[in-house]
This record gives C-alpha cells, structure tokens and sequence, in this order.
DNA sequence: GGCACTCGAATTTAA
DNA sequence: TTTAAATTCGAG
C-alpha cells in the first residue's frame, strides 16, 4: 500500500538538521507548479530516473543508483507494481478473454502498454491516480458485476446501483439514521479489509455497508435486525448522490454523535481522499470519527497486535464463528465488527492524520534534484575509487560484510588496537563496522574515513547543507541544501516544527531533577554540552565534541536502561570504565534514578505505565518469574514513560496539513497567509515573538525556530 | 540453469 | 537498551 500511496509521486522525507528546529521554506516564484487539473501535467519529471532501477546484487552499481535512494526506491516500485497489475489483469483476462480482450491496460497518453511505456507520464502530474483507476475501470465493471451479483444473492445485501428511486431515497434516511455505520472496502477480486493483507491490493471496487439501528451484540451471529441495511456501494469516480450522502456521512463527520467502524480506517481515508481528490479535501476528512478495531487491538495489546482480522477475532472474540458461503460471511464479517465495537475500550487515535499525510503530494525542483544527484554521485565515484585503493581491492562499500572481510581479515585492523575495545554486532558478535568502531580505527588506515565519508553521503541524510571537496582537476567547494528541492504548494510555505531533544526534556519534567532542570534554563545553548560540563565537573569551553557525544549516549542509555557491558560498547570504553561514567550520572543527576526506580516500582504493582496523554501500555511480564523477562518488562515501562508521548505528541498539534513526521520532527504545509498564526500556534513562543518560555512546564514541549529560506539557501 | 521475486536474518542508524 | 526503519544477502 505504500507503493501504491507514492507511485505517482517522488516524495521523500528529510531527516532534519540538528541546528535547524523550525524552518520556513518559502515558495519560490520561478516554480509554478501545476495546481488545476486542466493545465499539462509536467512531463517526464521522473523519467531520467530509469538508470536507477538496477537488479540487487549488481557489483558495482551505477552512482545514480546510490544517489537518494528514497526517490529511486518509490519510482522503482511504481514500476513494480504497474507490472505486477499488468500482470494480473493479463491473468483475468484469460479468464473472461472476450471482454478482457479490449481491456489491456494502455498507457493513455502514449498509447503503449504499461509494461512497454517508458515514459513516466503516468506516474507525474495532479490527474495520475484518476488515469491509473480509469484505465482499469472496464476491469472493474466486469469483476464488480460478477461481485456484485454474488453479494446480492444474499438477498439482504442491497446492490445501491440497482435501486429505485424511492428505495435510494429510503436507503439515503438509512444512512443518515443510522446509529451505527459498518463498513469495509470491497476490492476487484472480490476479497475485503478482513481478508488477510495481499502482497499487491488490489484496486478498489466498492464498499460494503452495514447500517444499524440496533447496535447491541445480542443479535444471533450472521443475522440482521428488523431495522438494519446492508448496501453494497459501487465506488465510481463521479461522486453520485448517494455516493455523496454516503461520504459526507462517513467521511464529513456530519453526525458526529453517530458512530462510524471500519477496520483498517487509515487504508479507507487514504483511498477516498485519493479517489474524490477533486471534491474533497484533508480538511473534510479532518472531522470524521472513525472507530478503527486495527487500532483498538493494538492500543489494548502493543506487545502482540493481531496481524490480521481473524488474528483480532480470535484474540478478543469469545464467540465460536462460522464460516458460511461467501454472502452471508460478509454479513457475518460485518457483525463481528460489531462485535469488537461491543468489547472496545478504548477511543481510536486519529486514522485521518495518516491517511491525510499519506495523500499528499509534494512537488520536487527536477533540476536542483539532478544537479544535486550529479554531485554527489561524482563524490561518491571519487570516495568508491579511494576506498578500492585503499583496501587493495574492488568491493561493495555499502555492504558490511564485505566491508567487515576487507577491515578486519585482509587489512587485520582489530590486531593493531588492543588498547580499545572494539564494539561487536549484537547477535553474532562479529566485529562490527559501525560508526563507533570506525572511529576507533580511523588513526590506523585511510580505509574507514572513507568509509565513514562516504556513509555520511549515502546513509546519513541529516544535513542542511554540506561541503564537498571534489578532487578532479580543481578542488571546488559545494554546498548542498537538500531541502530546497522541495517546493510548496503555490501560496503556501513548508513550516518545520522539531521538538529539541524531547526525550531529555521530559526526564528533567517527570523527575523533577533540580540540576537537570537548570540545563534547560537557558533557551540558547546546547544541552549536550552543558551535561557534559555539569557531570564531567569542567567547564563547557573545555568540553570536546567526545564528551558531549559521551553524555548524548548516555542520557539514551539511562533512558533505556542499557547495562555498563552495553554502554561500553557503545563509547568505546572499557566496562569499568563506561559502569564509573553510569555511576557518576545517576549520581549527579539523583532525582532521575528515583523517577526510574519509582516507575518501575508503579508497574509492578499496576501491570501498565501511563503516557502524559494517558495512553496505556500493559505489561504482562512485569511480574514473571523469570529474570530476564521481568527486567526487560521493567525497561519497557522506563521507555514508554519518556519515549511514548513523541506519537501522542505529534498527535495533538494538528491545524494545518501535516505532510510528515519524522520520529520528533513534523513537517506542515501553511498557507502563506496564516504562516505566522500557525507558527504561533505550534509554538507560543514564536506567537509572542519572544523568547520567554510559558512557566506552566518545564519546557517540556520547548521548539527552537529557524526560518530557512530557499531563495538566499540562508538561515535566520 | 538462469532469472526475477519474496522472505527472513543480520546489521546499522536515528531518536 | 527500545522502537522503527532501511539495507544487504542468502535461501527458497
């Protein structure tokens, strides 16, 4: 579903820059991205990509290949899956070779089949995915109708397309009477949401609908009462009214009092937003109250969320279930739900968020993208080069294993160092090549600089702007501004809002550490460094980027409760060593080990933590017997506290179209007029144009503001 | 036997 | 040391 989500789209995210904590992208007046469905859509804006699309394991692998691998990956898959559909509506049509004869799947504008049009057009342009649904529609009407004619030989299945005028009238009362709404999407090969998830879904086909008036779960299993409806819904592209009705029903939160189920609510939103792009917006969406059982088994269970809808049944559903003909299952499907609807507990987090997020298109500058791709892929051939020679022979340098055989059985880099400890791979405890153990080797060989170069290119993406040296005939210098090949909608700005090391804050807020506490006090400096200079006992001018890399991994580590063995690894420091930094933190910081002790003491007792926003997470081997069980329980319970009100978090502030979010980071698109309200509201601070933070918290939910602009590539 | 695809294990990174 | 995601690579 992901790949269908982008597949007319390059979209990618952007780690955000450590500095950086609200940026403001302004639209650049020579873009004039296409915004009515009447103008061309741009042409070929993906296609120079195709060089991209390599087989894995190819040994040395085009630089384009390696370059942004987001936008490779998503047009890699597009492709994927428009062969894949190819090649299952060739499939159906050997089944029913007289209709599907003139159903071949053609690229319209080109007139080629999918499979041999390469152009990308398809995949570009505000009109794609109603070309995408259209060009399959003969498909659809053939498959739905034998679907259709299935379901409604189930004679309480009501087909909407074939009622009367006064029977859709009435089916309309229904809709808007009815005190609870079931439904689920039906897709082309006749399965549904409660089937198990199908490597490629299908294309829609319609919804089934369950209107009921008697939402009690007395009702025999399977059966309908008096006063409900069960209406199978034809999706088509031209709302009709009824269609209308039915979406402003679910979707308009109309009648908010009323309730709306549908299980895998996300996938729904995100078809019908995508589907009625023309005739709805986010913002339609933003109101409507869906009950999502996926979401309550998860919010209940965690640890073990059902896979899929018979996982969920069996799980919370103490009924024997029946397993009747096709008809009459999806009845019994739909009364399940209902089922669930009965045993839930707990109210469903914002399905609309995602699927809105998921909808959304973001336009690409193609020109600054390639230049970019060039860029980098000349520094990244020149550090392959380098490395090659370095190592004394060709290998694949985005392959640890073939980098672990050059580092430490040719070279025997690990013998030269006995002094350090090298930190070893989790499960096999190999010799590992991750950053940490690169660094300890960087003074012994060139190899892992260029190693840990050529990952920063290819791997780490969190930069804003990044000095390349390229070492052809003459060294230039440039800079790289990532996120300025993203462009907003016309009339709207990209407005960053990054939570400045949430994690931190809150164990200074939930412990209430007086020493803590005052790192946060002054707004400018960096947090890091202070800690370093508090728990080292020096000051901040004589702490080195080594320390306060050493207090970052251990706030983690006290976070998540890593053991000193651990912790040493991790620093590269001996175990006694890495126990007397742990002993000296918990020290400094004393008010922290009680919160810690204090949590886990309350889980043992309750079973579960809370979250600020009162979320639960259920712990049931808090109190196992087991050592090991029982100790991992208790780290949970530590992290969930700290860690798990990110997501709540990023839940609460939504006013505007949130394009992304990336762990503490969230990405909006504002309108340009409202920037400085909005802004506001994300942070008061910035609202009240200073710098003074509100004194009901300890800044828990402080954001640093930076407005970037892409016009000057500057930060202010 | 070659080739494309899928899946899971292992590794790495971020917060 | 938790959770989540991306990537390689062998096996089917």
């Amino acid at each position: 579903s992901a790949a269908e989500t982008r597949k007319h789209e390059a979209f990618q995210h952007q780690t955000p820059n450590p500095a950086a904590k609200i940026s403001l992208t302004r639209h650049p007046p020579k873009w004039e991205p296409p915004r009515s469905s009447q103008q061309k859509p741009r042409e070929g804006r993906v296609s120079e990509w195709k060089s991209a699309r390599e087989p894995r394991g190819t040994a040395s692998p085009s630089h384009e290949t390696r370059l942004l691998s987001g936008a490779r990956i998503e047009l890699d898959a597009s492709k994927q899956t428009q062969q894949n559909w190819q090649s299952k509506i060739e499939e159906l049509s050997r089944e029913s070779p007289g209709k599907a004869s003139k159903n071949t799947p053609f690229c319209k504008p080109c007139k080629l089949k999918w499979a041999t049009c390469e152009t990308k057009h398809v995949t570009s342009g505000p009109k794609s995915f109603s070309e995408a649904v259209n060009t399959s529609e003969p498909l659809t009407h053939s498959r739905a109708g034998c679907l259709t004619a299935s379901l409604t030989s189930d004679s309480r299945v009501k087909d909407a397309g074939k009622l009367n005028p006064d029977e859709k009238v009435q089916m309309f009362e229904m809709a808007v009477q009815a005190k609870v709404v079931v439904l689920t999407m039906v897709y082309q090969d006749g399965s549904t949401q409660l089937d198990p998830e199908q490597k490629l879904t299908p294309p829609v086909c319609g919804l089934l609908i369950l209107m009921k008036n008697e939402p009690n779960c007395s009702m025999p299993e399977g059966s309908l009462g008096p006063n409900d409806t069960l209406v199978y819904l034809k999706l088509e592209h031209t709302p009709a009214w009824a269609q209308q009705q039915v979406y402003q029903r679910v979707l308009g939160g109309v009648c908010i009092s009323q309730l709306v189920v549908c299980y895998k609510a996300k996938d729904l939103l995100r078809t019908v937003l995508q589907f009625y792009r023309r005739d709805l917006s986010w913002k339609q969406v933003a109101g409507c109250h869906i009950q999502d059982p996926q979401v309550s088994g998860w919010l209940l269970d965690p640890t073990d969320p059902s896979s899929c809808y018979q996982d969920l049944l069996n799980k919370h559903c103490k009924r024997p279930h029946l397993t009747p003909a096709l008809g009459a299952q999806k009845v019994s499907l739909s009364v399940n739900l209902l089922i669930i609807y009965c045993i839930r507990s707990c109210e469903s987090i914002n399905n609309f968020i995602v699927s809105a997020m998921e909808s959304h298109r973001i336009h690409v500058d193609k020109e600054a993208l390639r230049r970019t791709s060039d860029l980098l892929g000349t520094k990244m051939k020149q550090l392959e080069q380098e490395a090659h020679r370095a190592a004394g022979q060709i290998f694949l340098l985005t392959s640890n294993t073939q980098l672990r055989t050059v580092l430490f059985e040719k070279l025997r880099l690990h013998e030269r160092c006995e002094n350090k400890k090298l930190p070893k791979t989790t499960g096999k405890q190999q010799q590992s090549t991750s950053e940490a153990a690169l660094l300890q080797l960087q003074d012994l060989h060139p190899l892992p600089k260029i190693i840990l170069e050529y990952r920063q290119l290819a791997v780490n993406d969190d930069f804003l702007s990044l000095c390349l040296v390229l070492t052809g005939k003459e060294e230039e210098v440039v800079t790289v501004h990532p996120r300025a090949m993203f462009i907003p909608q016309e009339g709207c700005t990209f407005l960053a809002a990054d939570f400045c090391q949430v994690e931190l804050r809150l164990l200074a807020h939930l412990s209430s550490d007086p020493e803590l506490l005052r790192i946060f006090t002054n707004p400018q400096a960096d947090v890091f460094t202070m800690l370093a200079s508090q728990w080292k006992g020096m000051s901040e001018n004589e702490v080195t980027s080594e320390d306060r890399e050493h207090a970052k991994r251990i706030v983690y580590s006290v976070i998540y409760g890593a053991g000193r063995e651990r912790l040493s690894g991790i620093l590269g420091v001996s175990s006694e060593q890495a126990s007397r930094f742990q002993d000296r933190f918990l020290q400094t910081y004393r008010d922290v080990q009680a919160f810690i002790q204090k949590t886990i003491q309350q889980s043992h007792k309750k079973g579960y933590v809370l979250s600020i926003m009162g979320r639960r997470r259920t712990l049931p081997n808090i109190n196992s017997p087991d050592w090991g069980v029982r100790m991992q329980a208790e780290r949970q319970a530590v992290n969930f506290v700290v860690q798990g009100r990110k997501t709540d978090s990023a839940q609460c502030i939504c006013f505007s179209q949130l394009v992304a979010q990336l762990h503490d980071e969230l990405l909006y698109e504002v309108e340009d007029s409202q920037v400085q309200q909005f802004a506001g509201k994300v942070h008061p601070v910035l609202g009240k144009n200073s710098y003074t933070a509100p004194h009901n918290f300890y800044q828990p939910l402080t954001i640093k503001i930076q407005f970037f602009s892409s016009k000057t590539s500057s930060f202010t």
